[in-house]
DNA sequence: AACAATTGGATAGTAAAACTATCGAGCATC
DNA sequence: GATGCTCGATAGTTTTACTATCCAATTGTT
């Protein structure tokens, strides 16, 4: 097909597709003359794949390109592959290693991870990640122990074990594999993140004995 | 204490401080001359949870904004208040009620927020942020059913009543009861999402016999 | 073969969000 | 009364994600 089939079915205006094509964001399609390429499936649903992690995920293109990047790099061995997307996921911070605040959130961080034996790389982005989040618990004055954190933590090994884990087909294509995982983590995340809001909401109205709050307007 | 001092407390620049005023996101001090105010505590506090909120939970100024107004707003009753709060927390998704998929996807929602008997009122932007999710796993080719939901949706409930509103105190000032809400929200909410993709890379590693995988570089 | 339409590739422009910088006049303080 | 901080207003900057415009090269269409 040619990109204006490519626009009209995914509803991805043709600049933009241009856009995601020289961004990388998108493989360039079969070029059979100088000027006309043909595309197909594969393209169509890697759009539909940025477009859900742009709109659903909020990740920046940027991001989007490092997690393809690490799926078309064929040096990387599966287990590779998914850890580079795993930490291109998560949103960047800046460590404070000098900071006193930060130095006692990482150790309770590292404390966490250690004691629930999870497997994660000690210079994973990920931990730094947590430890912003504890940090600034503490600045606001709602200061967090392990014990407050590891209920969320059982809570979250459980969903993935039962749930996101078993949706992965660590044994099928290797592009097929990272996507399953990149969706599951985005898409599945969103999914619990509303319905934490949603269960929030419910049980708010309900302490407080009152109907549901209708919307502004 | 002055705005320099404000500023050095928080480190946060002066002109950004000068723009949280503008934005109204930051009271004005209290004017002790035409040139001269006088800000406190509460001003610091302020800053923290603007800061905490733009860094850690990404939320637009406009968004923080809007809450900040929630809680501003005499007229409103807690209720009210907390309700205003919440629908401001959801990022706001345009719903496409004509399309079939959408249509469908919303059923489901709908359903699954009845059948657990979620007291959430049925114009609440958040159904409409949970149907978009849907959609896009559907487009994805992942659909997703009702009972592929639930365990997220009790695993929601669970953390909710018994760690985040245990924590919120409702018979307190009213600005403590938003605060707090944010709070457990958005930090909480950062800390779980955290917590989620590491127990995905710690039980991705231990699926594939592999050791953890360092970040590049 | 003439010719309008479409494409690819390049380049430049735009919109929104979150700052950041500058300026001028008014105090305050030494 | 010189120095320096402050307020308030206004204008400029940076980043991100597009969007628009050109142009020459086709392609299909007559």
């Amino acid at each position: 097909m040619r990109i204006s089939q490519l626009s009209t079915e995914s509803g991805v205006p043709i600049p933009t597709i241009k856009y995601y094509l020289r961004e990388g964001l998108l493989p360039q399609g079969d070029q059979t003359s100088a000027t006309r390429a043909e595309y197909d499936q594969s393209h169509l649903h890697r759009l539909r794949l940025i477009r859900a992690l742009l709109e659903v995920g909020r990740l920046p293109v940027a991001t989007i390109r490092k997690v393809i990047d690490a799926v078309e790099d064929e040096r990387l061995d599966v287990h590779h592959m998914l850890g580079t997307a795993h930490h291109a996921l998560s949103t960047p911070v800046e460590p404070h290693p000098e900071d006193e605040d930060w130095q006692e959130a990482r150790e309770l961080v590292d404390r966490l991870i250690a004691d629930l034996g999870w497997g994660v790389h000690p210079l994973a982005p990920t931990r730094d990640e947590l430890t912003q989040a504890v940090v600034t618990l503490k600045r606001l004055g709602m200061p967090t122990s392990q014990e407050d954190l590891l209920p969320y933590a059982t809570a979250a090994l459980d969903l993935v074990r039962d749930l996101d884990i078993t949706k992965i087909p660590f044994d099928g294509p290797r592009d097929v594999a990272v996507e399953t995982l990149v969706i599951c983590e985005v898409l599945y995340g969103k999914a619990f993140d509303v319905l934490r809001r949603l269960a929030q909401e419910s049980e708010s109205a309900r302490i407080l004995g009152a109907t549901p709050c209708p919307p502004e307007g």
